[in-house]
DNA sequence: GCGCATATGTACGATAATCGCGCAAATCGC
DNA sequence: GCGATTTGCGCGATTATCGTACATATGCGC
């Protein structure tokens, strides 16, 4: 009846699973059972089946009463990573544009209202964002997010600008709905994005945009640089040839891939008129 | 009955859903509900109840009738690197050797007969690794593996010896277990393993252990390097003092974090005798 | 040393989540 | 156009999962 929405193709015991390996992270990384339970919201009971299925798995072990995540986790992660071939086709390129800029460069993707790093090349330098890989941003303070947004259709990014709340990491950051949308129109015009502080005072950025076989913008590739590199905009926008050059080769490989290419979208729906599948 | 073995601690949903996940990769970047049965064993029926729950959770996206694996996945091993600190205390201990030393280094723990690696910091040179984070490679024929097989309980290794099945990836990679454990021998008389060329022709490399507070090896740290750069073991071998100082303040502040510590066991286990819980 | 508070491990009946078959509709290859 | 596949979904059967309960064990205050 109204007990609760009659969902015959979702498994919650899949969706509290997963759930409790989020419970940990960087504040708990060693959680006891009713821990577990009181961060997740389940009975201590069923935090604690979860806990011993993961346990079984070897995603998770435990010493005492304490549980901690196991490195097996990884592999989940990993099993997206070398779905979109980011060892063999995203990594190499990354270092070639490292090696030819002198700047850090990323790979990323979006997720909702956020960059989520996907592969990294450092720099020479010193310099290395603290974020790792599956790491994830704001996406309207880098360039990466910026050349994203820009390729949002139109009703998406009104949604997007219209429901996230953007907060501000330097004084340079865009906040504001209109101000934002003026860039994003420039972006368009230029094809590309240069970020100057935006989200790191000094950092100096530019991005393009990693398109599949039907044009669609999948992912974007940025570099970074010191003030002390490039102190001048001028210079980023001399390296977004070197950029643009290296990731038009990137598109080729990733639409020999299957992942990004889209290729065969065997099936219109049944019904229903083509619903956005998201 | 005995119809099957009843465990009424494991969830098989949580099971069969992390098994869902697994069936994609790089070979099956994109698969329908279909291929997802067959790969898995499960009734296509249930395989697509774990997809659809996955897709609800934003784990997968779906286009037509394909599905595939989305940037969120990352989440779940993120989960697991910021439990250990990954961010905060162990890449910028990496990034401080790999510019002292001029070589690429990599921290990485055990699991089971595989190095995983979890951290890692590229040399200046062209030089990367192919392999990113969560990528494993067969624990005897790396330096990382090594220091952490001459860790183990001899019980434990032994068993490793007997059952691990080990390959040659070059014509300098130990695969006999007599040498193996006599390499094993010698480390834990150096305190630190030098390999040269046994995984890839040419490299060498050396690796220090990570401990806990109470001196229990709990992952490793090393470096990699060109022969151009150290054609000599020598250089390799100068190079450890660098890496043993910075693994001694990586450890300090690994120990302020709570992962790795181990500190709290809070109580013994109830009716056996103090079971190694793995 | 003695309660009090809290957590664990396990058992068990009730319930609802999950299973897997079966079918109509839709697509592909030939 | 036809046979082979696959999808989406409904539905009854079954069993996996829930959550309460209880004995046991630990830590802490006094």
């Amino acid at each position: 009846m109204d007990k609760r929405q009659a969902r015959p193709y979702h498994s919650e015991s899949l969706a509290r699973g997963l759930m409790v390996i989020r419970a940990f992270g960087h504040d708990h990384p060693r959680l006891r059972a009713i821990d577990v339970a009181r961060r997740t919201g389940l009975n201590r009971a069923a935090a604690r089946r979860y806990l011993l299925t993961l346990q079984d798995l070897g995603y998770v072990g435990s010493k005492g009463d304490y549980f901690y995540l196991r490195p097996r986790l990884l592999d989940l992660g990993f099993s997206y990573l070398t779905s979109i071939g980011v060892e063999d086709i995203v990594q190499p390129v990354l270092s070639r544009i490292s090696e030819r800029t002198q700047a850090s460069s990323t790979f990323a993707v979006l997720d909702r209202d956020e960059v989520v790093f996907v592969a990294r090349a450092p720099s020479k330098g010193i310099f290395m964002l603290a974020t790792s890989i599956g790491g994830r941003v704001a996406a309207h303070a880098t360039t990466l997010g910026q050349v994203l947004l820009a390729a949002m259709p139109p009703a998406e990014l009104n949604r997007y600008l219209a429901e996230s709340k953007r907060v501000a990491f330097t004084k340079w950051t865009i906040t504001d709905a209109d101000a934002l949308k003026r860039k994003l129109d420039r972006i368009r015009a230029d094809g590309y994005p240069l970020c100057s502080s935006e989200q790191y005072e000094g950092i100096v950025a530019a991005a393009v945009p990693v398109h599949n076989q039907r044009g669609e913008v999948v992912a974007a590739v940025n570099i970074n640089m010191y003030p002390a590199n490039a102190s001048k905009v001028k210079v980023a926008r001399q390296y977004v040839g070197i950029l643009r050059e290296e990731v038009r080769e990137l598109e080729a490989a990733l639409q020999a891939h299957s992942y990004f290419s889209s290729a065969a979208t065997r099936r219109a729906p049944r019904n229903l008129p083509a619903l956005n599948t998201q």
